[in-house]
RNA sequence: GCCCUUGUAGCUCAGCGGUAGAGCACUCCCUUGGUAAGGGAGAGGUCCCGGGUUCAAGUCCCGGCGAGGGCACCA
């Protein structure tokens, strides 16, 4: 006589053992035909399952997460039906879900082309229309193999083996096709509604790249047409602000096979990419930084000595002269700490804090090449502070502040923050570990902000908190850093003479707040979609004539706002006035200046924004300090 | 690095065995036009590189390099 509780508290009472979906059934007729799956006693079930106890039970419907999830789960399933059919040689590996949909791992004899997989989708509608009922099974280990070894599936018999003992092995069967999982599934393939087949790629079997490689068919699955929609209009929006894209068109930076990983920045681009490197540099001066310099290629020697070059020495770039090897370095820290090695250090002297806009080389895998966001040749906003292990908490709080200052100021406001602990293979004492974790969390807690914790994360010497940007699409973007390191120092032999006269061992914080420029250039671009705000605009105001009677005029007018410090360029083609506006619009400037008869008699400008405003006529200086007033709010909000 | 796709004019792309095409951009000419494309003419290509098949190869095959989507990697 089971009592069912339900989420809103209310209880029923059944004869005997119920299955969820006759417990939907009892409270109405609706529910039990949109039911997908049931959560008992926080277990999320089958709706076939029986409730023989007394169980709080909630029902899962589309419209709950969960039950989103489980239709994801069922469509990677239906996947494995339309491919067996359609390919009945094909060995189905792993069916998970993802972040916005779902996908399946097979490994079959020739590549699925971009008509199979159109194929494969058909074949997918047509096997929801049959509405087949989705039947669970449990079975034993032997009779799980024996039904994977009939069907000739060894991944899945792979994965059967390594399922711990005493866990349940249960099959889902639609029609002919049986698959395995932890389920829940839908009860019945019409619940499998809104999807689409995304791309089929190439992905290594249990993620180990010595495995062999599988095909991956992804998929996209909503509870309406209209998320659906939405979904691959998102990914429209976001091909569209895509930053080769927009590079291109702004002629902001290229790449090419000479240099592959390696950028060509244009005038546009390094004007941005200079504003950004200008505008940290300021606050790095205001914070107690101190900027160097150091070598760009460094003997293996300090490499070894750091460590990196036994574990990263494939993926540098090095160069040799006179029996000498070097490595072009991929990071500034190990010379950092020869720049602190230099002279003695007192504890008075601490906390001591180097940066450096250091070029930095690594050479990256070629798959992993991404325009701006992945390259090999990189600069970062790089700095070490080196103090002692008492000032750690203080130096990361105040980190933490200059972090939220800067992306403020490009008008970030959703910031996500992980705090990364001790790894199992690590160096360092677990005292040190302890104080050091402790730290970072403290300068979180009086921060009063929300983090992450990720358990066993950290670096192998210390541990990190890292800083994610979302950018209006959504996406995103780990992009600072702060580090506590207690290994290198010691290992380049850093020192400071403390208040008791002994040597000691100072702290290292690697930190980062933009991470590497490149990248951040790159996530601005696409954040902005190219409307990059007055302050990073490589072009801040042009200045156009209507004839050629205004061209004088122009010029002193475009002399001027150069003088006062504006990005400005000036048009005196033989255009149409609508053709330049078209076209610099087009080019995201965001103040355009018009000038005709009437502008020249009343010695005035007419401004118009790329956003099509019409600002009007207006004195020079008026203009000016609209376009300073932009300025000064930097990307805090839009304008 | 691995799998798939891909590389034609400055850009975006068509052509897929039979003497290289379009739109935009560019140059010149006409036009001096008031807030998102005025008109005309012209110039422009070792069809990524190297092999092979063929009477004939951007076009088919093999290899290299780059790019794109994933996977793996990311100090």
């Amino acid at each position: 006589m089971p009592i069912i509780t339900l989420p809103d508290g209310s209880k029923k009472e059944f004869a005997g053992s119920v299955t969820i979906n006759e417990i939907a059934g009892s409270i109405g007729q609706g529910l039990a035909k949109a039911t997908i799956a049931g959560r008992v006693n926080g277990e999320l079930l089958d709706a076939c399952m029986q409730v023989k106890q007394d169980s709080d039970v909630n029902i899962i419907t589309a419209k709950d997460k969960e039950g989103l999830e489980t239709i994801r789960h069922s469509f990677a399933h239906l996947i494995g039906h339309a491919v067996k059919q359609l390919y009945p040689n094909a060995k189905m590996a792993i069916g998970p879900i993802i972040e916005n949909g779902f996908y399946y791992d097979i490994s079959y004899e020739k590549s699925f082309t971009p008509e199979d997989l159109q194929a494969i989708e058909v074949r997918m509608k047509e096997l929801i229309k049959r509405e087949y009922d989705v039947l669970v099974e449990v079975v034993s280990r032997e009779e799980a193999r024996k039904v994977f070894t009939e069907r000739n599936e060894p991944y899945k018999l792979e994965i059967i083996d390594e399922i711990p003992e005493g866990e349940t092995i249960k099959l889902y069967r639609h029609q002919e096709y049986t698959d395995m999982c932890r389920g829940p599934h839908v009860p019945n393939t019409k619940h499998l509604q809104f999807f689409k087949l995304m791309k089929v790629s190439g992905a290594y079997w249990r993620g180990n790249s010595n495995n062999e490689m599988l095909q991956r068919i992804y998929g996209t699955a909503w509870t309406s047409t209209k998320e659906l929609t939405n979904h691959i209009k998102q990914i429209e929006e976001a091909e569209k602000r895509d930053h080769r894209k927009i590079g291109k068109k702004m002629s902001l930076f290229h790449t090419q096979e000479e240099a592959p990983g390696m950028i060509f920045w244009h005038p546009k681009g390094w004007t941005i990419y200079q504003v950004l490197e200008q505008y940290i540099r300021e606050l790095l001066i205001r914070e107690g930084y101190k900027e160097i310099r150091t070598p760009q290629a460094v003997d293996r020697t300090l490499w070894e000595k750091s460590g990196h070059w036994e574990k990263f020495k494939d993926d540098m770039f090095t160069t040799t002269s006179e029996n000498r090897e070097y490595a072009i370095k991929p990071m500034n820290c190990p010379c950092h700490v020869q720049v602190f090695n230099q002279g003695l250090k007192s504890y008075r002297d601490l906390p001591i804090r180097l940066a450096e806009f250091g070029s930095c080389h690594r050479n990256e895998p070629s798959g992993s090449l991404h325009g701006l966001m992945r390259v090999r040749n990189f600069v970062q906003d790089d700095a070490h502070i080196f103090c002692k292990e008492s000032q750690v908490q203080e130096e990361v709080a105040a980190f933490i502040d200059l972090v939220f200052e800067v992306y403020k100021c490009f008008g970030f406001d959703s910031i996500q923050i992980k705090l990364s602990t001790r790894p199992t293979k690590r160096v360092g004492s677990d005292e040190v570990w302890d104080k050091s974790e402790k730290a970072l969390e403290e300068a979180l807690k009086r921060k009063e902000i929300q983090w992450e914790t990720l358990p066993g994360e950290g670096a192998f010497y210390g541990p990190k908190i890292e800083f994610s940007l979302k950018d209006c699409l959504g996406r995103v973007w780990q992009c600072g850093t702060i580090q506590v390191d207690f290994s290198m120092p010691e290992r380049l032999s850093a020192s400071y003479v403390d208040e008791d006269n002994q040597r000691k061992v100072p702290v290292m914080l690697h930190r980062a707040i933009l991470g590497s420029f490149e990248r951040f250039v790159g996530i601005l671009i696409e954040h902005y979609s190219g409307n990059f705000p007055t302050w990073l605009a490589p072009i801040q105001v042009v200045v156009m004539g209507i004839t050629d009677r205004n061209s004088v005029f122009c010029e002193e007018i475009y002399d001027q706002l150069s003088k006062r410090g504006l990005r400005t360029d000036i048009d005196l083609r033989n255009e149409k006035i609508g053709f330049k506006i078209r076209e610099h619009t087009i080019q995201h400037v965001p103040y355009i200046v018009i000038i005709g008869d009437k502008e020249q008699e009343a010695n005035e400008v007419s401004v118009r924004t790329r956003k099509g405003e019409d600002l009007g006529n207006m004195k020079l200086d008026n203009f000016i300090s609209i376009v300073n007033t932009s300025i000064s709010k930097r990307g805090r909000s839009s304008n």
